[in-house]
DNA sequence: CTGTAACCGAAGTGGAGACTCCGATTGTAG
DNA sequence: CTACAATCGGAGTCTCCACTTCGGTTACAG
């Protein structure tokens, strides 16, 4: 009986925990693209069994990276909420921070419209009690570009990070039940945008 | 074999095909009012066991009277959009038609914070295809209140019923997953109703 | 090339929940 | 009061899904 011991825990992030084989490596890879897929597409109720066939292993073979449904979930979370976080980053650092929280707030709803992944993890989000570190880093940055973007007088003062993860979180949430054109979200969005500025700059 | 006819459902609405048993119709009172509460608790995935036991009565009553969990779930929704749709009503019918809006928008937020049932029913709203009678007529109830807004110039006349429909569709979804103190729901509303407002009434 | 330990995967397990069946119960007509 | 048919209720069925098991397979060291 040669194996007595066993990872503890394939880990959470994304690294193996040391020199899996190759094709264990290429397995892992193949859930986690066909994992983040269905996920997105129908949200954290899809069966494990139909990412295991888009993967094109075995069911068996998800449970041996990812012990429970919940860590492969986490797992994507993780992935999704570093993208996140870098792409919020990287609009608070470039050019014009008035411009830089409404296109960051567009295009979270826009990608949120196709992918329940997002949405779900907003929601987390915005809880203010925040387990997660990757989720943690994300209000983060989301405080960063507020702050940078009420500066530049873009936004009113007056107005704080609850309530704009509160509307982003509610407008994503919206833009899965109803079937938005384009045209649907632009004015929605132009709403809240009148509502977040100073009333002098509104128009 | 004296019984062959069956009524064919027990039928949507509210009232008993015909003559049910005294017992039958309290029965029938108690699931709905258990169904209403558990459903606008737990959402609609809690179970019909749950129902029945807080109704005080076996599962198979339940059944007996909605042959499907559906069934009873468009029931409830039935009756709230009653509701909703009179309270709408009302508000566009008594005094002044700028509050009426804001109060309308206000309660149905406040209202969905804690029911559940309310944020899947307007969801159902939101699509513009809507199949069921008082569902449309909730939509329209919303429709007459925006426009008598909008002639009393408390809303912007560029706004259009959908992105309504959908920020307070995204308000009511967001204020279920934070949990929201008063202060943080009224500053959400602050903003949204302060880009629906003319630009120079805002402030 | 060969042994072996790690890996794969599909059948199997257990539990939860929607829905059914049928003997026991009860309202009600006569 | 009696008979009977409608109603009740909970044990039982069926399906779905997360998770486990274990014999077969494969990568990699020697």
């Amino acid at each position: 009986m040669p194996k007595d011991q066993r990872v503890p825990e394939p880990d959470i992030s994304g690294a193996p925990a040391r020199t899996l084989r190759a094709d264990a490596r290429r397995n892992r890879t193949r859930i986690l693209e066909a994992a983040e897929a269905v996920f997105a597409a129908k949200g954290p109720s899809a069966s494990t069994e139909e990412i295991a066939q888009k993967a094109g292993v075995g069911i068996g073979t998800v449970f041996r990276h990812f012990p429970t449904k919940e860590s492969l979930l986490k797992a994507i979370m993780h992935a999704v909420a570093v993208r996140l976080t870098e792409e919020t980053r990287a609009l608070a650092a470039e050019g014009d921070p008035a411009t830089a929280f409404f296109a960051f707030f567009t295009r979270t709803v826009e990608q949120a419209a196709e992918k329940k992944t997002v949405v779900d993890l907003l929601a987390q989000a915005g809880i203010p009690v925040t387990v997660a570190k990757p989720v943690l880093a994300l209000r983060e940055a989301v405080e960063v570009l507020v702050g940078k973007a009420q500066q530049a007088g873009a936004v009113r003062p007056d107005v704080r990070v609850p309530e704009v993860m509160a509307l982003l979180i509610g407008v994503c949430q919206a833009s899965l039940h109803t079937r938005w054109e384009p045209d649907l979200r632009a004015r929605t969005l132009a709403i809240v945008f009148a509502g977040l500025r100073p009333a002098a700059t509104a128009g």
